[in-house]
DNA sequence: GATGAATGAGGATTCATTCAT
DNA sequence: TATGAATGAATCCTCATTCAT
């Protein structure tokens, strides 16, 4: 009974070269029709992150997500086939928007530099990105409820798994903390993530010098926490 | 948004023995009532610790409570004045249970134990806790979202008090890392509450040696975040 | 996520001798209780068999039938799960009332009468019932529409195995035109079925002498087409 | 409850060759726009063919059919005021198809044949245009339903005519069993068509064996029915 | 003509809470 | 006290229909 699925910008994409070519002036019409699909996309996309800030994702209601956007219910419906895909939704585009402004930073080019520079390499970007976009905050907490869980855990995972990445990067094996076993580092991945979670919550609900301050105990316990890891300890 | 109106059980609850005592031999058929009124308390509690373990607290039902206590949902509602005060006491009676299991570790008497040997005695009873009453987790999960968070504020204000408690009474000021001011040592009590809560996330969705790792790193992580608060380096 | 299921009258039938009679007087309460939940059953089932009468099963809304009935959509989903349950149980009903008010024409002692006898003795109370009952005529045209049928196939199968007993026993095997094979005899019940459908149709959309002669019209089709099958032709 | 408007469409189908034929020359454009209109219902039309045989009528939705005929919403309601005018026109396009194909099987030139042969002359290709076109079947189950009835009724009406017609012509006024009456006969026709109704319903849910056998009752039913109309008994 | 976005009332269902018994 | 029926607003979602482009 659900046969809806939005293909629009896939459709954008697939378009060849020259049928772009051919059709410049009499693709404007259509490319309008879309462009004010992909305006309302934004805007409930918008007000989804607003609502979810509020609300928290389980509390937040699709017609409340419609009103905040101005729509009507049933608009909202033509664009999303429930809540779950703004979620999802929402959670792409915004890693997609952390990639686009702060890519570089996360896969790092200079991973021998010295932990507190690396840490603040990594870190500022992405406390910058969820001080700017505190939904992705709140999509992050679908989890551990469960039946809302799913979908989300996507956007864990990724997280996850770059962290990992960027941990087996850092690691060095000889140092006497240093996890001795791809679970051990799984294991480490998840503290830190969790570490920074509880952080970016401390971060965002304070503003000015307390958030600088939590801003700087984050490092300071992810700085000690890693520390053992990665520097070998000075034969003496 | 939502209208609280909490107490009413608490009282109840809190009646000292002496009131009970000056009460004790005309008032056989009344305090039969109220020892029948407290199992029912224990009884929808539990329903709740239950519920809300399962599926979370802003899930969870008053009437789901209700039938897993076996019980209609007007006889909660005589107990309850709503679902907020369910959380609100059964908050406090882990609470206390807490205290009465594992209190002494709390209130140590002897702080001045190296690091490592306080950290397994403070945390060993909180995680052996948690194990067994995962609805406090749970609990403590109604946080962040707003219109339900208040009330479960409370725990988190008593526990973050406490914490801060220990921290100030191990803390040597003298150390190079130690929190300068009252501020900042809360700070570093959120903190580590925070990272507390994240993980017994994962404690209590591992098991076996998996969840014996989890408890290994975060013990690490506190030690090496709160070690240099603690230890005064050696004059080399 | 849905518990719900009334076990109410299972309850009342388990009931021991013994304890009722132990507790005649206390009981008089919680039977009164159980009692205004069965008139709330029996309003809801009486406000649903006149929306589907008026509007057909499909087209029914359970908010209609709640309105009907005088009650709030919640206190109908107290009673049935959804709009499929309603109608299980409706003809469920009607199916025991046509039992108690004709049961006996049905299951027939003197199946050796006469064709014409029979036929009158078998169709009189059945049409007798549905005019009674229009409703059960609305249940059974949920057939046929994909994802409505199921339930009331139970409905369908129930009538067509009646037909097809009662078949088997009035036909006589040495008859020219009677059926050959099980299967065969499948069909002509359900042939059979399905004249008393349609005729039903019309019969209940008429009145009076129109209805009177459709009654007579169903019974000249059923008597011309199953008296070959019952009686065999003299010898000449 | 459903304020209807059909029409529209209907002029356009009934233009008549005359009419084309005068604006032949100069009305080329227009003509080929009028061109894509056919096809576009046509289109359409076959669309909602499937979807009602699929979903029936009720359940059937317009985006449903939009969908499935390839084009918007939008498009459909410029050709079509409302979902029963939609039904309206594909039963009107069904009758004139089975027309088309098998009128002459109907308009009888040879009324006089028995009654097996002109059972079989009038039924087989009924019978075959409704396997061929079950969204036929699928129309007249609108009826019945109040509310989305009355269109479709005029099917109905057309048929019950025809039936009528047929009878009239064939009914011997002699015989033992005809009817006496305009209104008798009427009713005869309206049993017969009731008759066939369910019969097609049996027979489009089977096939092959089944299927003839089933076909085969209701030749059985309807010979047997409507014998004694027509055949005059020997004086003996 | 065609598109597809927009509408908003309506449908089924749930749930915190109240009330009569 | 205990019950369980009752409430009604709110939830998610659908659909016939309209409208700007």
């Amino acid at each position: 009974m659900r046969e809806t699925s939005r293909t629009k910008s896939a459709d954008k994409a697939g378009e060849s070269i020259t049928e772009a070519a051919l059709s410049a002036a009499a693709e404007t019409a259509p490319r309008r029709r879309q462009a004010r699909g992909e305006r309302r996309i934004a805007q409930l996309l918008t007000a989804a992150a607003g609502v979810f800030c509020r609300t928290g994702y389980a509390a937040a209601s699709t017609n409340a997500i419609a009103r905040e956007a101005g729509v009507s219910p049933g608009t909202l419906y033509q664009f999303f086939p429930n809540k779950e895909a703004i979620a999802v939704e929402l959670g792409g585009h915004l890693l997609q928007r952390a990639h686009e402004a702060h890519g570089r930073a996360f896969l790092l080019e200079n991973l021998d530099r010295p932990l507190p520079d690396l840490l603040d390499a990594v870190l500022d970007p992405v406390i910058a990105f969820n001080c700017e976009n505190p939904a992705f905050w709140a999509l992050m907490h679908g989890s551990g409820i469960p039946g809302i869980a799913q979908e989300h855990d996507e956007l864990h995972v990724g997280l996850q798994t770059r962290v990992e990445g960027l941990l087996r990067a850092c690691v060095t094996p000889a140092a006497s903390g240093a996890p001795a076993t791809d679970t051990e580092l799984a294991h480490v991945a998840h503290m830190v993530l969790g570490i920074m979670k509880t952080s970016l919550e401390l971060i965002l609900a304070s503003e000015g010098a307390e958030r600088a301050a939590y801003i700087a105990q984050l490092k300071t316990v992810l700085l000690r926490y890693l520390d053992p890891m990665i520097t070998t300890p000075p034969p003496h």
